[in-house]
DNA sequence: ATGGTGGCACCGCCA
């Protein structure tokens, strides 16, 4: 079973991209991340005959979220809880008895603003989702944009952006707490190296400089993190007309 | 050099 993810910052600008990129590499399930489409939007019809099923949860401009399989999807859920917030952030699935949580993780703005409230906020809602919805010792994996670098190793220059809302304290805690609760870094399991990024802002050039940021990720309940044979970040350039500033990042699974 | 681009939907917001 391979298993991928992508931050595809709208999501009908990256049609030939995603297309392109589903076919030649065939995993079993994509995770999509910033659809930016509302749901009577979605571009349904450019998957028939793709061999893909999708599901979707998405909101005008900002965040959606997508899981495309290639078997049934079942038991689709678009919400954690019933906070009632419409933000499109979240979606889960059942495949193949797989449970697949696909999250596009606020990003937080600036540490002293209500939106980096939201971020923490919003990760200790999703620790309570797995808390009270699961054991560990079920196969889970939970993907998707986190706006989290765990460690030194992900970021271009440590020193420097040390504190952004990106990679600080608080939210490595965060995550690091829903990790504790029984998740592997599948991508981390089988590569130790630094300078693996997944991001790079175009704001900066930054993907001619490697000025990078890991910040998306497959993680594994332990049942299917000890199938996990490999995890690697795609390298190839993501399209020409349009840059795409994330790339993608595939893990394959025994059975 | 403290900016810069890109996408969506508007006349700015978000990354």
């Amino acid at each position: 079973m391979k298993i991928a993810t992508f931050n595809a910052n709208s999501i009908r600008s990256r049609m030939p991209i995603l297309l392109d990129w589903l076919g030649k590499n065939e995993p079993d399930v994509l995770c999509v991340q910033e659809t930016k489409v509302q749901d009577h939007d979605f571009p349904t019809d450019a998957f028939e005959g793709s061999g893909y099923e999708v599901v979707f949860k998405g909101q005008k401009k900002y965040n959606g979220v997508a899981i495309f399989s290639r078997s049934k999807i079942n038991d689709v859920s678009t919400e954690m809880d019933d906070a009632g917030d419409e933000q499109a952030r979240f979606i889960k699935a059942v495949v193949n008895k797989i449970t697949i949580v696909n999250t596009y993780v606020p990003q937080g703005f600036e540490r002293d603003s209500e939106k980096f409230a939201y971020k923490l906020d919003w990760l200790a809602r999703l620790k309570r989702y797995f808390e009270s919805n699961f054991t560990p010792d079920r196969p889970i994996i939970w993907v998707g944009d986190f706006n989290c670098a765990m460690d030194a190793r992900d970021v271009h220059d440590a020193e420097r952006l040390w504190g952004h809302v990106c990679y600080c304290q608080e939210v490595q805690d965060a995550i690091g707490k829903i990790a504790k609760w029984g998740f592997t870094d599948v991508f981390r399991m089988h590569n130790q190296e630094d300078k693996q990024y997944t991001f790079w802002d175009y704001r900066q050039m930054s993907f001619r400089r490697n000025s990078g940021w890991r910040l998306d990720y497959i993680m594994a309940t332990a049942p299917m993190a000890n199938k996990c044979k490999t995890c690697q970040i795609d390298k190839e350039p993501r399209g020409l007309e349009k840059p795409s500033d994330h790339t993608f990042l595939t893990a394959e699974f025994e059975g």
